[in-house]
DNA sequence: GCCAACGTTGGC
DNA sequence: GCCAACGTTGGC
């Protein structure tokens, strides 16, 4: 069973042009307990929405997962966790969270009721209705 | 184990 | 640049 997840990313620290460029990149750093759970929780082929926080707040591409949860190379401890990304394509059109926010059928989106969570689920419902809004 | 202080994230 | 939300830390 595919589940379906959004990840943030400043554009400053790693932008999609980036994930586009390199293809498979280690989504390393996240630091909350939370989020580190969603991590753990993807399988191999899983699809995730690239969404752009700070800068630009707004859906940008989507990833598949290239390789299930490991040990965070960038933490020494060894108790966080990374997946790799492997970039899919670019979204016609970007979905803004001023967009999300506007939408009805969006209520309940994880984004927008914890707006600090790095990774975060996305239901069937509202995967479709983001797809539908990307223009998917 | 409680909770105040503090730090960080991210929207505005 | 401000501030709300919330996770973490440390004193007790």
């Amino acid at each position: 069973m595919t589940a379906h997840w959004l990840v943030k990313s400043e554009p400053d620290a790693f932008s999609w042009d980036q994930q586009v460029a390199v293809g498979v990149e280690p989504w390393t750093g996240v630091r909350n307990a939370l989020a580190a759970r969603n991590l753990r929780e993807m399988r191999l082929g899983d699809l995730a929405f690239f969404y752009h926080s700070n800068e630009g707040r707004e859906i940008v591409g989507i990833v598949e997962v290239a390789r299930e949860a490991y040990p965070d190379p960038t933490e020494e401890s060894g108790r966080w966790c990374c997946v790799d990304m492997r970039a899919l394509r670019s979204v016609p059109r970007r979905v803004t969270l001023a967009a999300m926010k506007a939408e009805p059928r969006l209520e309940g989106l994880a984004l927008i009721r914890q707006s600090r969570l790095s990774v975060v689920p996305v239901s069937p419902a509202h995967w479709a209705v983001l797809s539908e809004m990307a223009g998917l």
